[in-house]
DNA sequence: GATGAATGAGGTTTCATTCAT
DNA sequence: GATGAATGAAACCTCATTCAT
């Protein structure tokens, strides 16, 4: 029931957008009652969270499944960076038009706290990854934070903006700004 | 008229926030009926568009200021990158309360295309500076794209967030980014 | 238009009781939108607070033109009592079908303050009429609030309750009710 | 299982108020389900007339208890009818949150019967009285009803309303009220 | 041009009640 | 008998927008 609710949230959000989210269209789509929706979800917005939640999960495990797939991690194979944004993009585009939503529509506080776990949990790796490919110079954990954000956005627009950049392309570029920042290394 | 509506529009937002920007509440701060608003904007969203439309020119302008007034761009000079990302700083700091509802609480759709013309401006900008650096490999303005993404985020979370990275710190880590993508120049 | 409302509220009170008693109801008795009920009246419960505080002080009025119409209160004379007691009948049975609602329906709550007020004034009218007619045995506001506190409740069930007394012998209790307590002056 | 419902029912009503006076509320301070309250009560408000008759036979209960603790009445002692009220006093003062949220809160439908049995029973006995007084002018039954609907809401009134009233004086004001009644026989 | 009273669709949420287990 | 998840009608209220003055 939990579940029903959740996909049909999710379904509603992506499918209408975020200004005709409104609890009684998820209701419809879970095909339950408004009153049950209330049952599990104090209101609104914690629905909305929940989904965020969720989704922020999954895309955490894909990147986490991707790496995994591949291998141990060599730093000092450039490729490594690749598969690990890579890993990124392939995550972000499962649910391209969730992302959508969730970039263009949702007011940011919705999802401020999926954002925030995931944008962590990158972070922690990419630390280890840093320190392993012996970048010395600098606050390792402020780098961190920066690539991480850059990465971020970059990626997210790649994906809703279409530019004309092929994946290939912009997988390059992404081991550049990574190697921008362990160039200096040695 | 026009004018007065417009500045009260921005007070609300930044006063009140975005859930409660209602056409109500800045027709009483213009201290103007709420019908004489709809005689120059057909409808609430232009209102907000606009008001992203002022500011996005406002970013620009202080950016352009800061860099004449910093005298002629040498690409060569190492200082010139972190010109740059200094004075975009201090043009998101200016109004660092409507930057956080801009970015926290109103849907992209709103601003989008304020902030698609801030970040062409600012990718034209660069790709001279990349082009003139004699950066060759790959697509420059692929490389142009890359970057403008990447610092967007990078300068407003700093503004926003306040991690613990001193702004000199955050210059460098600029530096090292741009350089990053000079670094295998030749 | 507030004129409108109240009067549809009124309406709606006495004919379908205040369980029933909803804005969008109110709104269609009045031939007006659910929206302008809230230009002139921040909530539903004001709205109630308004009908009451009419409806009380249309009771005081009532009360004082009768005896105002009767002449001078003479102090002596043991016809004076019942011509107040006449006074107030009437004036709870000029609209019954309210008073009925008020005192089953109502939670004392949304009606108390008009309820005060009336008691306040009718007190002090007493307090008048009990000090010129040398009652001195006791404290007069004590035994003032007591005999309104005591007329009130008899006032209202007579009306709502028709019990199998008539209007005449309901009278003379009255007077046997404040000789009662004028009986031992001298 | 009756008796805790009922129990929690008046629990809920004194602590939450008639408001937030729920069967889920009620069913989940008696720890029972929801579903079982109506094994045992057709609807909510039938819920309340139950509690309603409880506390209404409790003040009986407890007025008669407090008149034979005194001992036989004796019509000829100017101090029964104090003890009398007296005791009402004491009994509407055992459980005065109840009494508030009844005398307040509640719709006075939900509540007529039981306050009509305890008039009843209270009128009964004041008959017995005013007879026993050899009160002979006017209609008896007539002037015990209207002696009841007094000391009932002045009774009522001055435990809530907490008047600058000494118990002693309003004592005093009752005795002079059915001296009133009384003070013309012979 | 300016006004501002009026609109009304529709959103979120509650809660008494039921019924399959 | 007991449960408690599910129901769904309906309530209050908001606010972008209009249009007669």
């Amino acid at each position: 029931m939990v579940e029903r609710i959740i996909e049909a949230a999710r379904i509603v959000l992506v499918r209408d957008g975020y200004e005709s989210f409104t609890t009684n269209r998820v209701a419809d789509e879970a095909a339950v009652s408004p009153g049950s929706l209330y049952q599990y979800f104090p209101d609104k917005s914690t629905l909305v969270t929940v989904v965020m939640d969720r989704w922020s999960t999954e895309i955490s495990d894909r990147v986490a499944a991707s790496l995994a797939a591949a291998g141990p991690v060599d730093v000092n194979d450039p490729g490594t960076i690749r598969a690990i944004a890579d890993a990124l993009l392939s995550a972000l585009e499962a649910d391209a038009g969730l992302l959508r939503i969730v970039w263009e529509e949702l007011p940011a506080v919705r999802h401020r706290a999926a954002q925030h776990a995931l944008e962590t949990r990158v972070r922690e790796l990419l630390a280890v990854y840093l320190s392993a490919a012996g970048v010395t110079s600098g606050d390792p954990r402020a780098r961190a934070w920066v690539i991480v954000m850059a990465v971020e956005n970059v990626a997210v627009r790649w994906v809703l903006d279409s530019p004309a950049i092929s994946r290939d392309a912009l997988l390059d570029e992404f081991s550049a700004l990574a190697g921008g920042f362990g160039a200096r290394r040695r």
